[in-house]
DNA sequence: GGCTGTGAACCGTTTCACAGCA
DNA sequence: TGCTGTGAAACGGTTCACAGCC
């Protein structure tokens, strides 16, 4: 209620931060579609969540919507990205260039949504060398140059479980204070670096665990239970 | 207190099950290592959370560490694995052979962790017949037989966004009751369907308003945004 | 002595219900 | 009238502190 400026949002709980990439996904959505203004109802149906959560959500940035009428969608994306800090584009590096650091790297989507893939990091000689969407992999050895000249804040693992660690350390140590990993393993770092993961496995493990649920107790991954 | 039957955990809260996947993972690290006991200090450790929180996430699946001890290595995974429903295998379809679809179906970590991929699909002629891993792209429309008849229960959507609400479409009516989607969009589904989303931009977002949150008010990623 | 298991206090998040305003 | 913005209530989750047991 005091420090109002346009760029920083005063405090936002972290569960709202959370919310705010789907908020934004689905205004972006509206905007193509050509709508010029939605209601919390409608925005908060496009993003799954409640609409008292939503208005809330809003509230935390000091957002003005008009009552009555509802929100101006242009402005709140960029109410959102500002709150985000993302109105400037962020520097990223992948590190990893199996498989799933090739579909990393030829994902389009992260100039609209602003970030930047600015270096392709590997440690295996066979893979150091080769182009892969449009961008020379270069060796890990590399990173601390590449993150200082180019002002990189953030890192992407995708390297195997074992290398996982080892490439934290080294990330962290070129100076990048964010990390998403997609190791199954939970990183140590240091306080100051904020770390992300991501696993596809333990996510199919909750979802194993909610169909066990609803079947009540019968074999959940075999038959298929008739409810 | 009462349902302690060796299949299904009493009621355990969103939030614990949320953390489950985390503990096997480390716990499986330990067996690895040879460790056969461990003490709620040092799991928590690994898996990045307080020990206070560990153990009352484990009370509430009626646990049973040896006070003064620890916890038996083996048993606790035995006991996660019960509860998470993962004792036997889950069969799960990848739907959208992209680069991530490829590397979603390399991935050979399922195994060890619950599930087992049984089919591949998409809707494009060319890719559909090709393989990938060993198996053949088969083309979406048949995947209400696969489903029936292999008894899968869980879905991986790698599909590009504009695809993915069909695509969703299309496994529910195959008979599918959990989704793992990595489309950038909130999924419409029936009540009696689990969709979990992951999607990187939205994390990096994330990451970057703590990286802004720390800087106070300076340039996170790049630029500093005047204003 | 040491570590687990857990009631109780604390804290953050969600939901409710309505006042305030176009 | 209709929809936002928000105090207040209800809820769930985390942390604390210690009793209970090996």
């Amino acid at each position: 209620m005091d420090r109002d400026d346009a760029t920083t949002g005063p405090d936002v709980p972290p569960a709202t931060v959370g919310r705010l990439p789907r908020y934004l996904r689905a205004l972006h959505g509206l905007l193509e579609r050509g709508v010029p203004t939605t209601s919390s109802a409608e925005l908060a149906g496009l993003a799954g969540v409640g609409s008292a959560q939503l208005r809330k959500d809003l509230s935390f940035l000091g957002s003005f919507g008009t009552r009555g009428v509802g929100y101006d969608v242009e402005a709140l994306i960029g109410f959102i990205t500002a709150t985000l800090g993302i109105e400037s584009v962020h520097r990223v590096v992948i590190v990893g260039i199996g498989d799933l650091g090739h579909a990393l790297a030829n994902y389009t989507g992260y100039t609209r949504r602003g970030f930047e893939v600015v270096g392709l990091f590997d440690t295996s000689p066979t893979v150091i060398g080769t182009t892969v969407a449009g961008d020379v992999v270069r060796d890990v050895a590399e990173l601390a140059g590449v993150v200082a000249g180019e002002s990189v804040s953030m890192a992407i693992l995708a390297v195997p479980r074992d290398a996982a660690q080892a490439a934290a350390d080294a990330v962290v140590a070129a100076g990048v204070t964010g990390i998403l990993s997609f190791a199954p393993l939970t990183l140590q770092v240091p306080e100051h670096v904020d770390v992300r993961g991501i696993d596809v496995a333990s996510e199919l493990q909750i979802l194993a665990f909610h169909a066990q649920a609803r079947a009540g107790l019968p074999a959940a991954g075999t038959v298929a239970p008739a409810i």
